[in-house]
DNA sequence: GCTTGACCCTATAGTGACTATAGGGTCTAG
DNA sequence: CTAGACCCTATAGTCACTATAGGGTCAAGC
């Protein structure tokens, strides 16, 4: 946490503003694809200076930590959006959030099992190689070749 | 019930010639995806019918379910042309095509690795939900949140 | 004061591997 | 002769960015 040491907003309006790149640094993502989110309505319009420069705030960071996050679990920024309207309502039933992170965790496990099957499908056909020395005896074309 | 059977058409002298739906078929794809490969340069260009239609023979089906086969097993149409090249060579060297093979299978090793660590997280996440009931204290939300 | 270079802005186009749509033409069974 | 399944082209859309072009802003060093 190499950030935001005091800064409690009572009274000054904008202690020290975050720029589009120091978002982007403490985010670890970059300020085109925090343009994008903008742009796909995921992060709010933030101030400008009067250069016109955007002038970002902790609660873009928060949002923008979660969204990476979110699309590091894989998560698709729709599944993200829907994520963020249903954590905005306090009242709301958990279980819902609940049921699309169980529905993800199934969609990944799937693509491990495709995954695993595919490693050991190549395994094979690298295996198939042993020994041949030109293509013309190399059985990877024909393992690649279905029947 | 149409169907469109075997249109004997020129004397083509191998049975009868593929229509773009036949060939889909059998290869399990779809006609625009056989039009976006020819595009692509990855299916040679197949003679017409006298109305316009291509004409497909053995030797497009068996590139084109190359193709598809190398598709499924996860390799970027960039690698199946490479694959393609390597192949038309007789006298190529057969332990380049292994290093392709190779190469393909540590990245999708890298991938089952990341999936997996995915996966907890994910379980993880759903477990700390268990006995909250509302957004306010349940806890994926805080888990998904990084910190 | 001036330059350098790192940063910021917008708008547009490109990526990969298709998919969808619009607006037609062809073929054949009933 | 018509319904509808198939074929054709061309263009635009998808997802989540990435790249490019063509500018404006700002702080540091000379």
């Amino acid at each position: 946490m190499p950030n935001r040491a005091a800064a409690s907003d009572s009274g000054v309006p904008v202690g020290s503003a975050l720029s589009i790149g120091d978002l982007a640094n403490a985010a670890e993502t970059k300020p085109v694809t925090i343009r994008y989110y903008e742009r796909m309505g995921l992060l709010p319009v933030p101030p400008r200076t009067s250069s016109n420069y955007r002038a970002y705030s902790e609660v873009h960071l928060h949002r923008l930590r979660f969204i990476r996050r979110c699309r590091d679990l894989g998560f698709t920024l729709e599944q993200v959006e829907d994520l963020l309207t249903l954590s905005s309502d306090e009242h709301r039933d958990c279980a819902e959030v609940d049921r699309l992170a169980a529905a993800h965790l199934v969609a990944v496990q799937t693509k491990i099992a495709d995954l695993t099957r595919l490693a050991e499908q190549l395994r094979q056909i690298s295996r198939s190689c042993r020994g041949r020395r030109t293509i013309a005896n190399c059985r990877i074309i024909e393992a690649l070749s279905p029947q």
